[in-house]
RNA sequence: GCGGCGGUAGUCUAGCCUGGACUAGGACGCCGGCCUGCCAAGCCGGAGGUCCCGGGUUCAAAUCCCGGCCGCCGCACCA
């Protein structure tokens, strides 16, 4: 047992936190279980970041649940039918991959759209096409990372597992605006699982092909941004390490700003994304992360995707893998509603009223429709249309330079049009919301979480989970297994604190360090020992996971005790 | 997907090269009993194994060979 990686995953499995799935069949990588801890450690983490970014907001960040599975058409409309699907083949000998259809244009000046990817590798093999570095091509493969699926009983109705969760929010997006009355700034988060069909994931937890993902679309008015942060004070001074783009191109290192330096200094672009990378990093801070472990790397032009104006990953150290993406967080403009707003035909725009009603002079198209219909008889309506979608200023140059106006091959003449400038009142107008996302990996958050709490004492393994995280808040331990008296009294105070809402192990095996050593094994923060003081005035010993201190309360204080010390409070604050 | 290394009770491992007495050994953990007035103490007993899977070689395979699966590392990939 050498690395810290190879202790966590015994540790995990022996105790029943995470290991990889369907074991007894072999195993199938990318995929993981958790365990009775796991899950409950997982819970509050997701706790913990629905509180940080949920509930803290809730005024204007409110939560979503959307499905699994969703028909072809949104995956189109968010681009990943196409840019997942990619026909790849792999040289013999070299092992290096090329796009099927670029060798296939570069190597016979061929277009190879359309084409199968049996009849790529048929072309290939009959031209004798070569690869760029000698090899010769093996079988064309497609490589999608969407799940694909059918929806009902019909062949032709596909479906697919969401890769991430942004597109239910951006689906849903008119619903929940309307639920909160029609306002900007909106976050909708989601909590969910998602699907990539990754094509050789390894590292454990790190990279799988199912996994939790804790999101937030937080929409702004792109004519307001920096308005639409309205709690930008709170963090405006917490501190942040960020590797630009072009201090990383540079070969420089990370610098540490204060988020109001990143915003002035235009390191990040947009006030909202500053201010939720500092969320972000508190979120991280509270799995137990220190501050320096935690860093923003800007990605490159050529790194990020194509809807993102600037990423960032938030970055973690970790002992295997070095540094792990816990999050990103990206500037996605108005890229998705706008596309779906072109696949849907839906109005997916907000409606921003003025303070005051404006009275503005505009120019519009005034048509004589008698003289259109004699001109056009039953194509009428569609020559109006068409005129209608012209802007005024495109009719009016045309007028005056041609006398007439030419639409998709119309030729309407001056006579049957006129531009006429009219006073209107205009109350708002309709805006696209810009998008700023954070996206967190929910199990690489609790890797994470395990590497950071994992110590050695005295040749004993501590989770030393901070304490609001610790999957099991206490254990109740009679100070001898064979004493009826100290084991009824046990688990009479088992049964309160269970009763007041915690879990809690109970355990009389074996002697009180080997108990002590199991439960910090587990990451139990208090440990309450029953003895024969108890039995005389009601009291019990508190043992503190870390330190391996006692205090003594009353049992009937226990739960408020428990309480404060999960909060944080020192032991000695808690008699 | 390519190359290297690996896979033996819950966990870690011995055995593999040099096939046979391996009915697969140990440690820790787990369960029960005894003991025990606070940190994995001790004693007794117990449960727990598809030796990764499949095929082959052989009188005989955990052990040798081939294929597959899974894991780790490097390369590639990672909207």
């Amino acid at each position: 047992m050498s690395d810290l990686y190879e202790k966590i995953s015994d540790l995990a499995k022996r105790r029943g936190f995470f290991w990889p799935s369907y074991e007894i069949y072999g195993g199938v990588s990318g995929f993981y279980d958790l365990g009775p801890y796991g899950v409950l450690l997982k819970q509050r983490i997701i706790e913990k970041w629905r509180e940080l970014f949920v509930r803290n907001h809730q005024e204007y960040v409110v939560e979503l649940e959307s499905p699994l599975i969703a028909p072809s058409v949104v995956f189109e409309a968010s681009g990943h039918v196409e840019h997942f699907t990619d026909p790849i083949v792999t040289c013999k000998g070299t092992g290096r991959r090329y796009r099927a259809d670029h060798l296939i244009e570069e190597a016979l000046g061929i277009s190879a759209e359309g084409m199968s990817t049996e009849e790529m590798s048929k072309l290939l093999r009959e031209r004798g096409v070569k690869c760029p570095d000698g090899g010769e091509p093996g079988e064309v493969t497609t490589f999608n990372l969407l799940f694909k699926t059918q929806i009902g009983p019909y062949e032709g109705d596909v479906g697919y597992l969401r890769p991430e969760l942004a597109q239910g929010m951006f689906v849903a997006f008119k619903r929940v605006l309307e639920a909160m009355r029609n306002k900007l700034p909106l976050g909708i988060a989601q909590i969910g699982r998602v699907g990539r069909n990754e094509i050789s994931p390894r590292q454990a937890m790190i990279r799988l092909r199912e996994f939790t993902i804790m999101e937030m679309e937080y929409f702004v008015d792109p004519e307001d941004r920096d308005g639409s942060c309205p709690f930008f004070e709170e963090r405006a001074g917490t501190r942040l390490r960020i590797l630009s783009y072009d201090a990383k191109a540079k070969g420089g290192e990370p610098q540490s700003f204060t988020v109001e330096e990143a915003v002035m200094e235009k390191v990040i672009v947009d006030k909202c994304l500053a201010y939720w990378m500092a969320v972000g990093q508190e979120f991280v801070e509270a799995l137990g992360v220190p501050r320096h472990e935690i860093l923003f790397v800007e990605k490159g032009p050529g790194e990020r995707a194509h809807y993102s104006s600037q990423t960032f990953d938030q970055v973690v150290r970790t002992s295997r893998w070095g540094w792990v993406e816990v999050a990103g967080h990206s500037y996605r403009g108005d890229y998705d509603l706008s596309r779906h707003m072109s696949y849907s035909k839906a109005d997916l725009t907000v409606f921003k009223q003025y303070r005051e009603p404006l009275n503005v002079r505009v120019k519009k198209v005034m048509v004589d429709k008698g003289a259109l219909g004699r001109l056009f008889r039953e194509k009428t309506m569609e020559v109006f249309s068409r005129l209608q979608s012209l802007p005024a200023e495109v009719v009016e140059e045309q007028l005056a330079k041609e006398g007439k106006v030419t639409v998709d091959g119309y030729q309407v003449p001056k006579e049957a049009v006129r531009i006429e400038e009219v006073e209107e009142k205009v109350t708002g107008k309709k805006v696209v919301p810009h998008v700023v996302e954070p996206s967190f990996g929910g199990d690489r958050a609790l890797y994470v979480a395990f590497e950071y709490a994992y110590r050695e004492k005295e040749g004993r393994v501590i989770l030393a989970f901070p304490r609001d995280l610790a999957p099991v808040q206490a254990a109740v331990l009679p100070l001898l297994e064979n004493d009826e008296e100290l084991i009824r009294t046990a688990r009479e105070i088992y049964k309160a604190l269970v009763r007041e809402g915690f879990y809690v192990i109970y355990d009389d095996n074996g002697s009180i360090g080997r108990r002590y050593a199991r439960t910090d094994e587990l990451g139990v923060p208090a440990a309450i020992t029953v003895d024969y003081k108890t039995l005389e005035d009601r009291t019990v010993t508190i043992r503190d996971r870390d330190s391996w201190n006692q205090v003594r309360v009353r049992a009937e204080d226990l739960p408020s005790a428990l309480k404060k010390f999960l909060r944080g409070a020192p032991l000695e604050s808690l008699p």
